[in-house]
DNA sequence: AAACACGATTAGACCAGTCGTCTAGTGACG
DNA sequence: CGTCACTAGACGACTGGTCTAATCGTGTTT
């Protein structure tokens, strides 16, 4: 464990550049040479930090989600709010996030799920823990506002969660396909309605 | 072999075998020649039958939906019962399709959806015809139900049509992913809740 | 301090495979 | 026969992921 000046940095650097590139245009259909010169870094290096194409993707994914699960812990933790709060501005951040950008999509679950769960094992792998780790984090945030009393879900908070971010799976892909917005415009409606909040926010 | 020239023949075989290894593996992963090697068709045909790879896509999504269309009109229109029934078996056979077959994902919305939008205008264009053409006959459905009294929906036929989708979209893609059936099962949870026929059934 | 050792990093060769083209060739039918 | 829809598959230009050999950087030894 040596103060590597580059290995650390370069590794990051290339992870980096692929979920730009790879959340635009999948994982097959983007070779090393792409990421590799928009990353400026030569291709010989690239079998030094990943074992091949494959243990890329698994170090990607794996990558993303840790990212994308300490955002969601800070999003949903955030103190003073009640929890319906937190979780609804989570959900309109997943309309922001997933509106506007049509190239990169910043969602590597819609994007790379149904390409990479069949290919790959051990990305797939990465994927299934790390969907269920955000359905996890949402059934606890449910629990959460129910115990304040700003949240109301029938049946078991962790089935409410599932539907939940299955809802909004389907809705990012069908944003996808249709290139607009209101698809997710209907998840939230969805989402409000499975919180029964229709009156207020 | 038969009278019949083999013009039809060939391109609608070029496009069955294309269907079953593309649902399995995803369009940019597979090669022209894995296709027409399983096919047994000379690559020199493919280019009388299809200009590129690209438009042979929009061909096969073309060719997909026609016939998943034509599936859906008749298990929707199966005169006798009551339409909650039918709506409820073409769910359960969601589940059906959807659960056994690892390999080849029959549904083709979700294997290609994410992966095409961004690489082909054309196919992105036939896929967002395709789903939006589903909702459509779904939305009907759900306004012939509550015309027979079997069915009864909070606010617009057609945005709970699309909610339903996108619901079971989003759960076909967890259920590849984690592989296990668990999540259709979960949107079937869902479906009977927005459909308010919790008790019976 | 100079030479060395050795792992970290890079450069580029390598061949299998890609899509798409192109020329020959087949065979059915007017 | 002649025509034309169709088949056959070699070919080219290129890209894919992988791997070996050389280079660089740094700490150790003398």
């Amino acid at each position: 464990m040596i103060a590597k000046p580059h290995s650390i940095d370069v590794r990051q650097h290339i992870l980096d550049t692929a979920q730009r590139i790879i959340g635009g245009k999948g994982f097959a259909a983007v070779g090393l040479n792409e990421i590799l010169g928009a990353a400026n870094v030569p291709k010989g290096s690239f079998y030094h930090y990943f074992e091949s194409k494959d243990a890329f993707g698994e170090a990607l994914l794996e990558s993303y989600f840790e990212t994308y699960l300490a955002d969601l812990d800070r999003r949903l933790s955030a103190p003073g709010r009640p929890m319906v709060d937190r979780m609804m501005a989570y959900w309109q951040n997943w309309i922001h996030t997933q509106g506007d950008c049509d190239a990169e999509c910043k969602c590597l679950a819609v994007k790379l799920g149904a390409e990479v769960a069949d290919l790959s094992e051990a990305m797939r792998a990465v994927l299934d823990r790390g969907t269920k780790a955000i359905i996890k984090r949402l059934g606890q945030a449910l629990e959460e506002g129910m115990a304040d009393g700003s949240l109301k879900v029938a049946g078991p908070a962790f089935s409410t969660a599932e539907t939940l971010y299955q809802t909004w799976l389907g809705a990012s892909l069908m944003a996808k396909i249709s290139r607009s917005a209101t698809p997710l415009e209907a998840a939230m409606r969805a989402t409000r309605m499975m919180l029964h909040l229709d009156p207020p926010h």
